[in-house]
DNA sequence: TAAGTTGTTCGGGG
DNA sequence: CCCCCGAACAACTT
C-alpha cells in the first residue's frame, strides 16, 4: 500500500474518525502500549511521505506500513493487527505496520517541504539537497525520504522515464534543466498516481514500472537492480540519457 | 511452491 | 567513529 499517494487516500478514508474517541485499542506493534490510546479523542490526521499521523491532544501516532502493510476500516482480517483501534461499533486496523508515538511537536520532527504530496513541497530545496551529494545516483536519491518523502520504487521509475533520465545518472552530472524537469515529473506523476489510484486505474497508466518494453521506442526495457538501494529499475537505453 | 514485492532499520565488519 | 552492506522483519500473490 505504501507510496505517498496511497497514504493520502488512507488519510481521506479516515476522515470520519476525526473527533471520535478510542473506546479500546490493542495490537502487537513493538514499543507501544495500545492502552494509552483508550479514552483519547482523535483531533485529526496528517501525512508525511509514507507516514500516516494520527493526531491526539498532546501526541501523535505514526503509522508506517513498510513493504507489506495494509489497513482495513470497519472490517478486519484473520490475523492480529499491529494496531487495532475500536470506536464504539467502528474499527480501524493496521496490519504489518510500524507504529510509533511522537510526543515532540510535529513541526520539529518533519520537514514538510520535503513531502512530494504536500502543498509545502519545495523543489528548490530538493535541488540543493541533490547538489550536496553530487556523486549519488539519481535512482538512490529518488528513494531517499529526506529528499523525496513519499517517493517509492514506482514513482522513481515513472518519473525517470518521463523525464528521460537514466536511473544510474549521478545527481551532480544532470544538467539543471533536466533536474528541474525531473522534479516536475515527480510531483506531477505522484498527483496523477493519486488520481488514478482512486479510480483503480493506476496500472493502466504505468509507462515503465513492471513494463516489458519502452512505449516510445518499442524496444525491451532493461530491468536491473540499480544503485545502493538495489531496487528494480526499468529503463530504456535509447531515450533515457545517462549522465555520469 | 518458491520467489518476488509500492520499505526501512539495525548491527557487524572494515 | 563512520560507512557500507547484508540481514531481519512481516504477509500476500503469482
Amino acid at each position: 500500500m505504501p507510496e505517498g499517494p496511497s497514504i493520502i487516500i488512507l488519510k481521506e478514508d479516515l476522515k470520519p474518525f476525526k473527533g471520535r474517541k478510542v473506546t479500546s485499542a490493542k495490537g502487537y506493534a513493538k514499543g507501544i502500549h495500545p492502552g494509552m490510546f483508550e479514552g483519547k479523542t482523535i483531533t485529526g490526521f496528517k501525512t508525511w511521505g509514507k507516514q500516516l499521523l494520527i493526531l491526539f491532544k498532546g501526541f501523535a501516532v505514526r503509522v508506517h506500513m513498510g513493504l507489506f502493510g495494509s489497513y482495513k476500516i470497519n472490517s478486519h482480517g484473520k490475523r492480529n493487527a499491529s494496531l487495532h483501534l475500536q470506536f464504539d461499533d467502528d474499527e480501524v486496523n493496521f496490519y504489518i505496520s510500524n507504529i510509533k508515538v511522537i510526543e515532540e511537536p510535529l513541526n520539529k520532527v518533519y520537514d514538510w517541504s520535503a513531502d512530494i504530496m504536500s502543498p509545502k513541497w519545495d523543489a528548490n530545496k530538493a535541488i540543493e539537497k541533490l547538489k550536496a551529494k553530487p556523486k549519488q545516483m539519481i535512482c538512490d536519491a529518488l528513494l531517499d525520504q529526506k529528499l523525496f518523502a513519499g517517493s517509492g520504487n514506482i514513482i522513481k521509475n515513472e518519473s525517470l522515464f518521463r523525464a528521460r533520465i537514466h536511473p544510474e545518472s549521478l545527481s551532480g552530472k544532470i544538467p539543471d534543466a533536466d533536474l528541474k524537469e525531473l522534479l516536475k515529473e515527480v510531483v506531477k506523476f505522484s498527483h496523477d498516481f493519486l488520481k488514478w489510484r482512486k479510480k483503480g486505474l493506476l496500472n493502466k497508466h504505468l509507462l515503465a514500472y513492471e513494463q516489458r518494453s519502452c512505449p516510445r521506442n518499442h524496444i525491451p526495457f532493461h530491468k536491473t537492480d540499480t544503485g545502493k538501494t538495489k531496487r528494480h529499475s526499468y529503463y530504456c537505453d535509447k531515450c533515457q540519457v545517462l549522465y555520469d
